[in-house]
DNA sequence: AATGAATGAGGTTTCATTCAT
DNA sequence: CATGAATGAAACCTCATTCAT
């Protein structure tokens, strides 16, 4: 499995680097290979072409992404309580590494239609997360039961994201972590966690 | 003055036709010009380059799109009903111009990083009026007291956006309009437009 | 007769402080029409296309030019003396207009082959005066008997041809006219006018 | 080293034919690398850009140029002699070489300023070696005493220059070598080589 | 497995000239 | 005579991908 060898790896963090400090559009494949030490030639080895280098890379790091906040979640009980991990595990990781967060939401997003379809279909495991924990709110009371799923995944999912992405381009200036709270409590509050007053 | 006199519309009004067609990276000078029933060179007198056409573009769809959300919101008193109004207009106006709602939520965001920092300063418009409800909101007992009104308007934003992508890349398939109470009550329940249950 | 109306001049002057500020490949006839005060097609109404405006240019200036110097040369006897008179007229026309000093010798030889060829057509007026002085010399034995008028009127041209042009590129930093004694007195040496040492 | 492969002169060569046969502004990239039997890409492997294959083929060829005859004059005693073969090796050099002399003659001179800012830089190393086979002619006392360095030099450029200028713009039917004894003499003569008659 | 020299398609922009007013 | 808005052809350069070694 070329997944697993070492320059697999190598040559999708010599993207992320890449991309991060020269932009997507000045990211050429003839720069991460030589980030990466390798020749041009030898990136067509492991991928099949520019497009299945960012394809995987998003792969590979949402994968983890993924993986991580799953454990995470398993460990608590309500749904209050995961939507506050999956978004102090969301910002964490990204706060984490900084060329990545510049990566998944900044130059990333410039990739052509196609690309971020199938970007898409790798975040789509992320949204299943978010609407089990929605479901699960629902079904045992702590979240409204007339909540649209689908809208409410759309909140959760767009206000993360437009929170980290405000972040990045204010150059990760300010620590965003420490913002988790307050968004976990927009994102439950809309939810209906709280129970209009009656 | 340029951008009174027709041709410059009429480039703007091609420009969103063949990028919403074709793509932004397959939106050529020569097929705008072709669309737009001009010849190449006479997108030059119009604008200073391509990047000109796709600023302007923004600017003048979102400016007429700021201008109308803020004439229907004056006529409204409660920050819940201008929050209302905001997601109305919104989807409304995206809802309306279906190349439009692929330009802005799709295409465009493929541009490079200079030409993205001039589309948000034509932004900034939309998100302080944003704010202004939220303050409005928080000023008036609606919201919380303890709203952060940036991370509010990240919510807000990023919500309806969210929202508007997901039904753009579903090919427009069901009705977004009828989104707009439900969206509409998320946000205004992250707010904390009902007191929590006491 | 188009020559001699005002505008015909005005547009030729105009050329002439357009292409010294810019240069001849940032002389555009949109330029040079605004600089004139005119429209940019009466440019068309006086000139047949752009190489005319500059062949015009070429003519006009090298027309007074050459019959300035053929006035003064007449009031004077021997060769040498008319060669002097040359060598003063050339640097002194050239050192009273700047502008048209970095057209001559600079910017106008960087146009195409076939209109340095026309502007060729009109050097051969000012050549002709040279080779009939060296021809004088010739025969009233100022200069050698062996002398080749062709060569030598080479060697005159090249000479404040090459005189002019390196003082020009130094942005006539110097006084041109200073030179002219020194410079007449490498030209009839060379033409032999003291004889070789017996 | 790029300059010393094979591609690089074979380029160089290819510009300099692709050049005198179409003129300066018809020797588009295409073509050149269509005479070099390359893919326009790979010009692009050797030289930074158009102007780059330009100012290369002056180094090239030019530098080639000062070398000849710098080795040609160490070989020689007197100012006079050494001028003598400077004329003889430039004029061999550029018959021998119809295309090159169109080149550098008439072609090279159409460039814009900073290309031509550019050869002459390269030019300089070929006006040293004037000065100093004038210097010597003067310490020596072949050479009249007030003699003006400067002066003489654009005397003998000028004068070789507009030679080789005219026999290139006569479609060279003539013999440029047979001229050299007498540009020769003129020189000298220019220079006060024969003392003036006393 | 690894290399890296070579390939070649494709698009933005300028500007001389025209012609309807 | 004069205008100036409109025209449209034409070329440099980049970079993802290949393949002989």
């Amino acid at each position: 499995m070329k997944r697993t060898k070492p320059k697999f790896k190598q040559i999708i963090d010599a993207a992320v680097v890449v991309i991060a400090e020269n932009g997507y559009h000045q990211a050429q494949v003839s720069k991460i290979a030589k980030q990466a030490g390798v020749a041009d030639g030898t990136i067509y080895l492991y991928f099949k072409n520019k497009e299945d280098i960012l394809v995987s890379l998003f792969q590979e790091k949402m994968g983890n992404f993924i993986e991580k906040i799953e454990e995470e979640i398993a460990g608590k009980q309500t749904a209050a309580e995961k939507l506050l991990m999956l978004v102090e595990k969301h910002f964490s990781l990204l706060a984490a590494d900084h060329d990545l967060a510049i990566v998944t939401q900044l130059e990333l997003r410039q990739s052509n239609k196609e690309l971020r379809l199938r970007i898409n279909e790798v975040l789509k495991g992320y949204l299943k997360v978010v609407d089990q924990i929605i479901i699960q709110g629902k079904e045992n009371g702590e979240f409204r039961a007339d909540l649209d799923v689908r809208l409410a995944r759309q909140m959760v999912f767009g206000t993360i994201d437009e929170t980290v992405t405000t972040w990045v381009m204010n150059e990760q200036k300010y620590d965003l972590l420490k913002l988790t709270g307050q968004v976990h409590q927009l994102l439950i509050y809309g939810c209906g966690f709280f129970k209009p007053n009656s």
